[in-house]
DNA sequence: TCTAAAACTGAAAACCGCTTTCACAATTTC
DNA sequence: GAAATTGTGAAAGCGGTTTTCAGTTTTAGA
């Protein structure tokens, strides 16, 4: 017996919980598919990874939850869709934060324009050091 | 006998070589490590891949070649360094242009200021369709 | 110039996240 | 109910990157 989920698709009950995990756990977190996978084995401790991968991909492509990838990161994290915004990568510790910033509206629809492409997303990458790694170890 | 770099440091040949491959096809290109060893050895085909990976990742702590990382490809590639720009990446072909873009100056210095970020580095990446995937296949 | 230390080299193996395959189980549809 | 579809977990495969190893070349210092 499946279910739907919030927007009216069918959704298999491992994948529902998928979903909930990362609804649950991430508010202004960022999770990686180790992560959903081991908090998913909490409710379901059979649940394998290939699963979990799988309903990963469903669900972003549904837009109910949101690929994060960041360049020089290797890896994909998830988190709640969420407005248009940046993210701040540590190169330090690797650790990943939301920025409360976006481009300049017009800005994308500019460049588009211009070059003839059709844009899907625009991302704002920063990197650096966050504040506790500069603490840490002050200038390299 | 190592020789210098155009900034003074020393660099042994393989290593200038591989500088000198990526300067002289890296206009507007973007090379991957694969299309460097392939091109490097044209002049030195002895050379193992180890050297190229090791050579890019010494010139770019340097600054004479810049890694270009977009999120959703799967590979770095290699361009030389330029002033800010965005990229462009085409989620149909791969393909990644330059954009002539950067960020308005001072957002970055308010976004750092106001989380307490030391910033290296501002990423701005556009990906979509470039115009030859739109015409090939208009709309999915 | 000779020599010990340091740096460089290429092949191969290890690594690591992601993706696919396989054989089977559960669910849905008719 | 039975057939077709969809979901499942383990395991194997893949591809770019990184490390290891044993050996060579280059450098620095007497």
């Amino acid at each position: 017996m499946h279910a739907l989920s919030p927007t009216g698709h069918r959704l298999p009950k491992n994948y529902r919980l998928v979903n909930d995990v990362v609804h649950e756990h991430g508010h202004g977190r960022h999770l990686a598919m180790a992560d959903i996978h081991a908090l998913a084995k909490r409710s379901q401790p059979t649940i394998g990874f290939t699963t979990v991968y799988r309903a990963l991909n469903r669900l972003s492509r549904l837009g109910l939850i949101a690929e994060v990838r960041v360049p020089g990161a290797d890896m994909t994290y998830y988190e709640t869709p969420a407005d248009p915004h940046a993210h701040f990568h540590c190169e330090s510790c690797g650790r990943i934060d939301d920025l409360d910033y976006h481009l300049p509206s017009g800005d994308v629809e500019r460049i588009a324009g211009s070059y003839g492409i059709d844009v899907r997303e625009a991302l704002v990458t920063i990197s650096g050091r966050c504040p506790a790694c500069r603490e840490a170890a002050p200038a390299t």
